[in-house]
DNA sequence: TCATTTTACTAGTTTACATCA
DNA sequence: CCTGATGTAAACTAGTAAAAT
């Protein structure tokens, strides 16, 4: 998991998405996730890739968890469908998403690859194909496999697809989530389905990934979310406590200006300047390091204070935390 | 180079079906 | 057993982008 590790999010968070996600047809599902997807939304397990820049931008070639049949949608799930699909269709004897092979052959004869063009679809631009009526009619027949009667009422028949079908068609999409129209028809072929049900079981298929792909990446931002706000929680309460101890005449008296404060670059340790008498009779920072500590160049000190709470003293060489706050916690 | 057509796709919707209370 | 609510998957529609013509 990636978002465990909050104090890693806070300041170093990098939320970029991946390149042209929502733009390039091609390549908008192959982002992917490793989710969980045997719970649903609920328990959404983020397997975000920490090597790469953005969490989303993994492929969908890369076996995922949930782009195996058994996680996807759940396996229990799928397995009873299945189950209930083989019910069915044993009960009654015969498959009814199976294409007659004259059918099929016909509509592999007409080596079609459009969707919308196929002879087999009855929907998108319909209309301006409905000259080949006799094509359709073919379609019409083929495609529910049932008889005459049934046809003769607008209702289409929704069939479900049975265990072994799907499965083959899972073992294909993990293999690749688009189609060319030659595996697009062999794959009908093979499954006894007509090209267009091939089609269109991909595509509800690549819409079924990207869902589960924009609940993760949701989970994962609402996570980056709230980890951001708590970091800035805190922060801003680090800045009032810090206000209020500047303000505190107590502490201003004791306290040399900021501006008169260096930090070590390598030791990270708060440096008094050279000037301070008070500091190099104390045996300031200044010789227990290698090198003088200076104020940055142009930063004259506002005044000269006998006494600095943040430099170290060679009888405190405890490192000053990193953060001055917290070693005015621990001096008080 | 530009306009038009074709192709392959997506997002959103509809519909049939199964399950469950 | 019936019935309505609900979820899911197959199928559909409208639209877009890119390639082809």
């Amino acid at each position: 998991m990636m978002v465990e590790k909050d104090q890693d999010l806070g300041l170093s968070l990098s939320l970029s998405f991946p390149e042209k996600v929502m733009t390039n047809n091609n390549n908008m599902i192959r982002t992917s996730a490793a989710a969980d997807c045997s719970s649903g939304t609920a328990k959404l397990q983020l397997n975000l890739m920490p090597t790469l820049a953005s969490p989303f931008s993994h492929l969908l070639h890369q076996k995922t968890p949930w782009s195996t049949n058994e996680a996807f949608p759940s396996s229990s799930d799928r397995n009873l469908e299945a189950c209930r699909v083989e019910t069915r269709t044993f009960l009654k004897g015969i498959d009814v998403n199976r294409l007659p092979a004259a059918a099929a052959d016909a509509e592999e004869e007409a080596g079609v690859s459009s969707p919308n063009s196929t002879l087999s679809s009855i929907s998108g631009k319909r209309c301006e194909r409905e000259a080949n009526g006799e094509d359709l009619d073919l379609e019409r027949t083929s495609s529910r496999g049932i008889s005459d009667e049934e046809d003769g009422d607008n209702s289409r028949k929704k069939l479900r697809l049975s265990k072994d079908q799907s499965a083959v068609l899972e073992e294909s999409f993990k293999e690749h989530n688009t189609l060319n129209p030659k595996q697009k028809l062999a794959l009908a072929k093979r499954l006894g389905l007509r090209p267009r049900q091939v089609e269109v079981w991909f595509q509800n298929r690549r819409a079924r990934t990207k869902l589960k792909q924009t609940e993760v990446d949701c989970e994962y931002l609402k996570r980056c979310c709230e980890s951001l706000t708590e970091e800035n929680r805190r922060l801003q309460k680090e800045v009032q406590e810090l206000r209020a101890l500047k303000l505190s005449p107590q502490f201003y008296m004791q306290m040399t200006p900021p501006t008169t404060l260096t930090m070590c670059p390598s030791c990270e340790r708060v440096a008094v300047p050279p000037s301070s008498s008070a500091a190099a009779a104390a045996g300031t920072p200044a010789d227990h390091h290698h090198h003088q500590h200076r104020p940055p160049h142009g930063m004259v000190p506002a005044r000269t204070l006998p006494f600095n709470p943040w430099a170290t003293t060679a009888a405190a060489a405890t490192p000053i935390p990193h953060r001055p706050f917290d070693a005015l916690h621990s001096r008080s």
